[in-house]
Parts: C-alpha cells; structure tokens; sequence
DNA sequence: TATATTGCTTTCGTTTTGAAAGTTATTTTT
DNA sequence: AAAAATAACTTTCAAAACGAAAGCAATATA
C-alpha cells in the first residue's frame, strides 16, 4: 500500500527521485524568474509542455510541497501557484546547471541566459540572495 | 536524419536535456567518488541499476563527452570509465543536491552524506576544488 | 578442462510519455 | 441574454522508456 518514493539515502539520488525529471525543475525555473505563474503560463513556456504532463507536475510539486495553488483574487478560473521556500531553496541548483551549460553549451544558449551566467559568476551570492525570499 | 537535442535555448533545460533522468547524475556521482569505475562497480551501487539501462547510460554519457571508456591494463574483460572535465565540472551541481537534500530530506540522507553537506557548507570552494582537476 | 566472471544484449511485460481531442465552469463578446 | 471564447484541466491512445530476468561471448580462475 505504502510506495516507496527513494531508491536510497543518498542525498543526490533522493533529490532525483523527487525532481528528477525533464519538466519539474523548468516549472521551478519559471516560478523562481516570475514569482506567480498559472496553468497557461507555463504551457507557453518554450519547451512545450503537454497539458497533461504540465498537470502530473504541478500536482506533483504540490503534494510534495514544493509550491503551492491557490484562488486567483477575482478570476474564479484561473488559480495562481507559487514556490515554497522548499522550491525556493532548488535556485542554487539551477544557477549551477546554468554555469555548466555556459560553460559547454555557450554556442547553444540564449544570449540573456549568457548574461545571467556572467552575473552568477562574479557575484553568485548576491544573485541567488534574491531568490531565497519570498 | 539529424534528431533534436535541445528542446530551447534554456541552459536548464538543455542540461536536463543531456542528464536530466533518474541514472545519469548517479553515475557521474560514483566517478566523482571514486574516480575510476567498472561496468560491475557501478552495477554494484545501492540504487539497483538494471544491466540495461546501464549499458545505455553509459554508452550515452560517452558519446556526450562526460566520460571515457578505457581497456583494463592487464584483465582484457574488463573495462574502466572515467570523467572527462565536462563530466567534472557537473560536481557543483551535485553538491547543491547534496545540500537542499540536507536541509530538505535530513532525517532520510544517511549520516555519512549529512558529514559532506556539512563540509560543503563550511568550506564549499575547497570541498569542490578536489573535485575539479583529474 | 571445467567453472565462474565480466560486460554487455535480448526479451518482454509494465510504466511513462506526448499529442490531440474532449470536458466543465466561467468569463467575455455580441 | 445568448453565443463564443477561454482556463484548467482530463481522457484517450499509440509510442517510447523502463525494470527484471535471462541469455551470450570472451576471458579469467580454479
């Protein structure tokens, strides 16, 4: 009845077990840049995802407490979802993957995310300070 | 003929692209560790590789420039994998695994791991650092 | 020489995925 | 007020990826 979510006490392969996959770290991706996303904007995020697997993540990311949905103050359709500090707390994750890809994928990558991995480089601290707080 | 790689020009999402599943980083994990592996060493980790999908990884890790495949210098059965300093370089983010899995998952990381974190949140740069060069 | 081991590959049933179409409640337009 | 459009999903279905197990060839060990 109990399914098992980890494949062992490692800290990198739990971390995977739980967001290891080609779309939940590019959900966070948008809520760390935007702060406040709904269903439709992350479906017109680049990478097209399918509605749904974009529906499989959120729920997902919710149970797991990573962000949260909720009403959107006047529109009765929309709902809003936002990061928890959980979700916060994978930026440092991210600007890593940026540094990496701009070091090996330079020739491949947008020129904003070029800029990005500039300012992570000289002041990495300072820029995921922003990222740390609500 | 030529298949697509990148889903954008997202430096997250083209990593995830080139290792973003549930085996890739585990295996990069265990040459960080240990720096030379088997085709058996690595079979022998605690999250139970199935053979196949460990030939397939592996294969594709080559031919992505993260690793090297090499012949045992005596046992002609044998073969051994390295990192290359692409393969390398993914160490940082593997540390910030290893941190929010502390943080976030700290009574399911075994005792050992919560040591690293610790080491890697008091003296990060030169924790790394030994990761870096061959 | 017989047995065991290594590094895979093959097979096959199950799970996950992407693409597309469909649904419902609500909102906007006419 | 009625009709059309929209948001947020859900459903369907075929294809791809996966895990478990067995099989295989070359080499090493007993």
């Amino acid at each position: 009845m109990v399914e098992k979510i980890f494949r062992s006490q490692c800290p990198i392969s739990s971390g995977l077990d739980l967001f290891g996959d080609k779309w939940s770290l590019l959900i966070v991706r948008d809520l760390l840049y935007h702060s406040e996303r709904t269903f439709k904007d992350f479906s017109q995020s680049s990478e097209n995802i399918s509605s749904a697997r974009l529906a499989d993540r959120l729920s997902k990311l919710e149970k797991s407490g990573f962000l949260t949905k909720s009403k959107h103050p006047t529109n009765k359709k929309v709902f809003l979802y936002h990061l928890t500090q959980k979700g916060r707390d994978l930026a440092p994750i991210l600007a890593e993957f940026v540094c990496w890809s701009n070091k090996y994928l330079n020739d491949h990558i947008s020129e904003e995310s070029k800029l990005f991995a500039e300012q992570l480089k000289d002041n990495r601290e300072q820029v995921l300070s922003k990222y740390q707080n609500p």
